[in-house]
DNA sequence: ACATTACTCTACAAAATATATAGAATTAAT
DNA sequence: ATTAATTCTATATATTTTGTAGAGTAATGT
């Protein structure tokens, strides 16, 4: 699931790589700009930040940006250091795997089986999509799936 | 997120999908050999029978049973009933959409629009894997995906 | 130097959700 | 009738999410 913490994370992040190169913008800006609350806001920036994702500055003329260029920033990556592992449980998880306490064969488990391909195709997805695409996404309905049933 | 919730009902489908055809088994059965709290476990296949995939039967001899075939329960439909939408965010789900109350933009925004796409990706899978697929996995590793980064 | 700005850190609090538990009510079989 | 089993209502506990408050730190400009 994706929490207010990376909705608002993944919209600061945007607003960051509207900016023209080297520029940074401060918190309050991108807080009011987007209908986030600041102080929470502030740490939803400051963990980004100790995932090296975006850098900072203090002090007068200061603020944040990004820590490298937004081809390079995946959003896979910027959902996992805000919302933790993609995997929908920990078992299906290639990044943090682990085993739940009440499963007694992790192995042959059908539920593990099939999260971990749901998992994957997530993964798929948002390790493979940077912020740079991410951004200049333009306003068209995604693709259509090859075989959907219930909309 | 599967919550624990989702997890333990869909154990119990497999369980209950095991099962000889027309027979039933009861709660107590399907909790302990799942190590799944009895009373927690009473609540979830109520709802699973609420929602048209399990029916059930009061009294002694009673106990529950699929409604219909399991190649033709999905497991989508199932993960609905107990957690909610397959989307990881309401604005992209197509079964119950909700506008975030902090967007401003729902048509251009790019959280949407990219959740939008893991949503159909989820829903291919777990929409069109029924619950004998699911029943009948075989020990194997999943398919490894096209494109994989990060594991 | 000093005031101002803005990130950083620690702690806490409120709200929502998930995870149960208890016990009485209902229905069916023997 | 008694027993078995689901069903209903209510409640309790734990965890996570979503914030808020306020002091601390570093940089800047004057």
């Amino acid at each position: 699931m994706l929490t207010k913490k990376g909705k608002y994370g993944l919209k600061a992040l945007v607003h960051l790589a509207e900016l023209n190169p080297g520029e940074s913008s401060i918190v309050t800006d991108i807080a009011t700009r987007n209908n986030i609350p600041k102080k929470f806001l502030d740490a939803i920036l400051l963990e980004l930040r100790n995932n090296g994702i975006l850098k900072s500055k203090k002090g007068a003329g200061g603020g944040y940006s990004l820590a490298k260029p937004a081809s390079e920033i995946r959003i896979g990556e910027a959902i996992r250091a805000l919302d933790g592992p993609l995997a929908p449980i920990l078992c299906a998880s290639r990044t943090a795997y682990q085993p739940c306490d009440d499963c007694n064969d992790p192995e042959g488990c059908q539920v593990r089986l099939s999260m971990t391909k749901v998992r994957d195709a997530i993964s798929d997805i948002l390790d493979n999509m940077t912020l740079e695409q991410f951004t200049r996404a333009e306003r068209v309905t995604s693709g259509v799936p090859s075989i959907t049933l219930l909309g």
